[in-house]
DNA sequence: CTTTTTATTGTAAAATCTTATCAATATATT
DNA sequence: AATATATTGATAAGATTTTACAATAAAAAG
């Protein structure tokens, strides 16, 4: 997971090309803006970004690519709840899963790996192999603990 | 785990009185039918549900309630990333996770004692007190394992 | 190079899900 | 009963996402 923006936009060249489809400017800028994001962007967050730099975009355009990058598995889909698609890249950024603070709204990217691997025994119990997971922790960080006790 | 029909009504009613609101007879009904779902059911599943034994009542009602249901800690809301969110009752239902399969979309509801050990040790870890999680694993079920090896 | 075919774009309309508004109604309080 | 408060259904409004379509750009064919 050390690829560079050459790699990425060659991958979703690749990927394109194979769907009979075309790496495009517009797909090339949104593709550069989504990685250069940290954290997750919902599709209206990186519209307002690349219009700073090219006002003639549009924004159904951007929702399209953002559909296109997940499946090309450039990016994936993160749940907050409401009603909002977000993504994150996969590149410059590893597999993570999620702690959330109901208090304070923090979000802290967590990995286990023996619960990863659990996972992967679960799965099996039933036959499954899996592919990918998503996991949300919900709860209450070392503040805001204190302030409820209060 | 194992109310009745009438003690999960007396638990919504409590928790309506104290916010200083009134259980009704639409309330009444859709907490009635949310119950005797099972599985997953969106606010417009529910609403067409509920017509056939009331047709006066409204959606927004619906809507309503089922948020309500959520706050009161009877339903939780399950994502399954096409932006429509759906409730599942806590009574009569345990908690579980979900295993999902890409190919033919079987969800199949699991528990692991084991990862949910590990959740609360990951947590504790950065200081948190868990209070729920969501967990999906996505994968293949053996069936399309071999179909998408053909 | 042209011509022709195919994919892409931006705009705007439409679709979808959810929330807010509001007058009429039902429920609780006095 | 009279008054106050909450609830309802209908509908409008909001928000996010998708679709339709004519204009444009890119690729393929000649």
């Amino acid at each position: 997971m050390n690829e560079t923006l050459e790699d990425v936009t060659t991958i979703f060249t690749d990927f394109l090309a194979k769907k009979n489809l075309r790496m495009t400017n517009q797909r090339n800028l949104i593709l550069k803006m989504f990685l250069s994001t940290e954290k997750h962007v919902s599709s209206d967050d990186l519209y307002s970004l690349i219009r700073k730099q090219d006002n003639t975009i549009g924004q159904a355009t951007v929702y399209r690519t953002l559909k296109l990058l997940a499946e090309a598995e450039i990016a994936t889909i993160v749940e907050f709840g409401d009603g909002v698609a977000r993504y994150e890249h996969i590149y410059l950024h590893q597999h993570h899963d999620h702690l959330i603070c109901e208090g304070c709204n923090i979000h802290i990217e967590v990995v286990d790996d023996d619960i990863e691997r659990l996972q992967v025994r679960l799965a099996k119990k039933y036959g499954f192999t899996l592919t990918s997971h998503k996991m949300y922790l919900y709860g209450k960080c070392e503040k805001c603990q204190n302030i409820s006790s209060l």
